[in-house]
DNA sequence: CTTTCAGACCTTTTT
DNA sequence: GGTCTGAAAG
């Protein structure tokens, strides 16, 4: 995150031991920054606005534990993804040695994770749990939904997506389902009964079949922490130093979790900045934030209010937007990075000349000498960018894109990495359903039978092999001689995906006779992935866990990320900065978004706007379109989005695009 | 039982 | 544009 270069002396003594050279902190941080940075002990809670160097600080006070003699295996950071950890740890490092590579971190999932695989066997769980990605939920849902004859209902019952997430909901804002319904989803109060019931089946459903989907990791680590004492006080005695970052997107169940490891020493620094909290749809909670104080007793509260990431131009316009919100820590932020361009609110006749301008204007970035990875185009939803994409082939300028439907979400890497599942857990019936559906002759009802032999017999390759139904006998064969190769030697992930694509090429080619090439190409990067890892365990909780963010067809990167654009997600651009940033469709109907309006989620809404815009260092365009497609009433007038609508010109300048006619 | 096909539906954000 | 659902044919 920024800081003032200038400032930005590292004295590191020439090939002495390591320990004999010494940071000055004082030189490096500022005021606030280093009292957060030098409070070791205690609760601490840092209220940090957008580029007021949150990162730095806690880089520095990772730096500060060890070089003060704390072992980095009790420092816990926690993150919000495990890049972000990844990338603390290893500023850290560069500012200390090697040794904070071996703090503890990345999200509480993976955590989580981590910790119930060593501590599986007190809350009667398996050493080979399935973790269900949302899909993976939804299919289940779908099963006991229709297994239970919840849909032949006369009144309509939600759709699987509805209820995970209800599901979901529920269980991150650690309320019961029957009050959730009651508070949020008013409209479907006659089924509350049915989805209680289809609740309780399907938790039984994923503990007999060693399954746990994302809450499921939270929620069972909680138990462990908070029913089991023993294993409680090891792991809070082990990690004696806990900071957690984004704070404002944490959800009660996490807050708990801290609460509980923390509990022999309360050492836990807490940053975050209500502002930007922006996962509420998850369940998380800016309150959070403002509670902390209430479960740790003698918290320091520490505010970072100096910018150091943009102009003072950029600046008068993100404290407009955020002024205006109802509720809030008061806060301004103030630079001295000099005044800068005003940033630019600019309207064109259709969504095309939003996209003709974007490109135009990074075409001549370029020419100044911008790299393209130093500018960025943000959008509400990630369909937003579909139109600018299609400009940005024309040019040819090469990009990737962050967000929205991702790679691993695509069903030839999902059936890839079935067939990984059911070898190491056999009881995970989803992933089976998956693998056995690819079988031509195969539909839903011999599956089930094939699953049901499968677990009955616990082998199966035997299962597969005897199974009476001579039609299937070749395939059902072929599928057994692949697990049986995947079983033998204990293979590395990368040869277990190649013996898989072996197997899985003539299905893709029946299933998709059009695309299969281009879905190949995907395994092959797949395939390139898996190579990283060691075991085949990793192997699937990463790509449960933390997988890849990028869309469908980037994760190839034919160019240096240094040379490409970034088109990012509000959402998946949180922590990150850009030389210049463009909003795409600031304009109402889009942004904020049509549900949230109906929801009255608009403040979540005005967070979002005020993330995007706090991500520009030096330049900030806020573009939308006069006229834009409206499902039902075709063309329409579109007008800005009341975030920006009434910022006062001086401070966010209007201009609008017009064609130059000449030839 | 499985496959296929047409029409409905619905599209936010993510671990 | 893609998935999901239901109905009818194989």
């Amino acid at each position: 995150m920024g800081a003032p270069p200038e400032k930005y002396v590292l004295r590191r003594a020439p090939a002495a031991a390591a320990s004999s050279w010494r940071i000055d902190y004082r030189a490096e941080l500022n005021e606030a920054q280093h009292r957060a940075v030098a409070t070791v002990e205690g609760p601490v809670l840092v209220i940090a606005g957008a580029g007021t160097g949150k990162t730095r600080t806690l880089v520095f006070r990772v730096a500060r534990l060890v070089e003060g003699g704390v072992d980095p295996a009790q420092i816990l950071l926690l993150t919000f993804t495990r890049k972000a950890a990844a990338e603390m740890l290893r500023r850290a490092s560069s500012l200390l040695d090697g040794r904070c590579e071996r703090v503890a971190g990345g999200t509480f999932h993976s955590f989580a994770n981590l910790i119930l695989r060593r501590h599986a066997h007190p809350i009667g769980l398996g050493a080979a749990v399935s973790i269900l990605d949302r899909g993976d939920s939804e299919d289940v849902i779908n099963l006991l939904r229709a297994e239970g004859g919840f849909d032949r209902k006369e009144r309509r019952f939600p759709r699987k997506q509805k209820i995970a997430e209800i599901f979901g909901m529920a269980v991150n804002k650690s309320i019961d389902l029957e009050s959730l319904v009651e508070s949020l989803y008013g409209h479907l109060a006659e089924h509350v009964g049915d989805l209680m019931e289809l609740q309780a089946a399907y938790t039984t459903y994923k503990r007999t079949r060693q399954l746990a989907d994302y809450d499921d990791l939270l929620v069972l680590f909680r138990d462990l922490l908070r029913d089991h004492a023993a294993v409680r006080d090891e792991l809070s005695r082990r990690y004696r130093y806990i900071m957690v970052d984004e704070y404002q997107d944490t959800n009660s169940l996490q807050a708990e979790i801290v609460r509980l490891l923390a509990s022999t020493h309360d050492n836990v620094m807490a940053v975050g900045d209500d502002a930007q909290s922006i996962y509420s749809f998850r369940g998380a909670d800016f309150r959070n934030i403002m509670d902390f104080p209430r479960s740790f007793p003698g918290t320091r509260v520490i505010a970072l209010e100096e910018n150091y990431r943009s102009t003072q131009a950029v600046l008068d316009v993100t404290n407009a937007i955020i002024a205006a919100a109802r509720e809030r820590h008061a806060k301004t932020l103030f630079t001295d990075r000099g005044p800068g361009q005003v940033p630019l609110l600019v309207s064109g006749e259709n969504e095309h000349y939003q996209s003709r301008f974007v490109c135009q204007r990074i075409l001549e970035l370029r020419e100044e000498g911008v790299p393209l990875g130093e500018i960025a185009v943000l959008f509400r939803s990630s369909f937003h960018s579909f139109g600018l994409e299609v400009e940005l082939n024309r040019h040819g300028i090469p990009f990737v894109k962050r967000g929205g439907f991702k790679f691993i979400e695509t069903a030839h890497i999902k059936d890839a990495i079935a067939h990984v599942r059911v070898l190491l857990n056999p009881l995970d019936s989803v992933s089976w359903h998956r693998v056995l559906l690819l079988l031509e002759g195969v539909g839903p009802r011999t599956s089930e039978e094939l699953i049901r032999a499968v677990v009955d017999t616990g082998d199966p390759v035997t299962a597969l092999t005897q199974f009476p139904r001579p039609g299937l006998a070749t395939d059902l064969r072929a599928l057994a001689n692949l697990l049986e190769t995947l079983a033998e030697a204990r293979h590395h992930p990368e040869s277990m995906v190649e013996q898989i694509l072996e197997y899985y090429e003539p299905i893709l080619k029946r299933i998709h006779p059009d695309d299969h090439p281009k879905r190949r190409r995907d395994l092959d990067h797949f395939a390139a992935m898996a190579s990283r890892y060691e075991n085949p365990e990793t192997f699937l909780a990463d790509m449960a866990l933390e997988p890849p963010n990028e869309s469908v067809g980037d994760v190839v990167a034919e160019v240096e990320d240094e040379e490409r654009l970034i088109l990012s997600t509000i959402h998946s651009a949180k922590g990150l900065e850009w030389h210049t940033v463009f909003v795409l469709w600031a304009a109402e109907g889009r942004f904020p978004s049509p549900y949230s309006v109906a929801d009255d989620d608009i403040e979540e809404e005005r967070r979002l706007m005020y993330v995007a815009t706090t991500r520009a260092k030096e330049l900030l365009y806020l573009t939308y379109p006069i006229t834009m497609f409206d499902r039902q009433n075709g063309i329409v007038l579109a007008r800005p989005s009341r975030f920006v609508a009434d910022i006062d010109p001086e401070i966010l300048r209007p201009i609008a695009l017009v064609i130059d006619m000449e030839p």
